[in-house]
DNA sequence: ACAAAAAGTGCTTTATATTGCACTATATTT
DNA sequence: AAATATAGTGCAATATAAAGCACTTTTTGT
């Protein structure tokens, strides 16, 4: 999964959710302003960071062994 | 996937494949001494650092939607 | 048991993520 | 169209990841 392909599920998911940034930053105890830089694609956020948001997303993160002979 | 689990796959991978901290450290380009903190636990990489090791190991993030009901 | 290799640690410097504040731009609602 | 809500940006301060170096500890091989 590509850098802004995450960043992507992500916002997708916070609009899903229907919650707003300012929401999202209160509920996740991530900073607004960091929240925002992440999401308009001007990130390189630490995994702590990372991981706070997506719990409130109900979504994990994980590592996967790349499979490049056949699709999934 | 706990941030333990993290560290565990990528060390458990560098393992399988056989490679060193020191030959992943080159590999990756991620300074040897930032991999040693992380793989002995007490990192907290950014992204783009866990982004270079799991490419060299063949391996990539994904953020997946947690199932709480039942199991995968 | 010894030697060699690999992994872990303390210290320091540098780079950069995080954060708040104040503001602008865009989207949404009435 | 005006008002309101939400999202994006510049700047500055602080926190902390990244990195190299030198050393210690642990693991592996003979």
């Amino acid at each position: 999964m590509h850098f802004s392909e995450l960043i992507k599920t992500i916002k997708e998911r916070r609009e899903v959710l229907q919650v707003t940034q300012e929401g999202l930053a209160e509920l996740s105890g991530v900073g607004l302003r960091t929240l925002k830089e992440l999401e308009s694609g001007k990130g390189n956020p630490k995994l702590s960071t990372l991981h706070k948001i997506s719990d409130v997303l109900g979504m994990e993160i994980c590592l996967k062994i790349k499979n490049l002979t056949h699709t999934k």
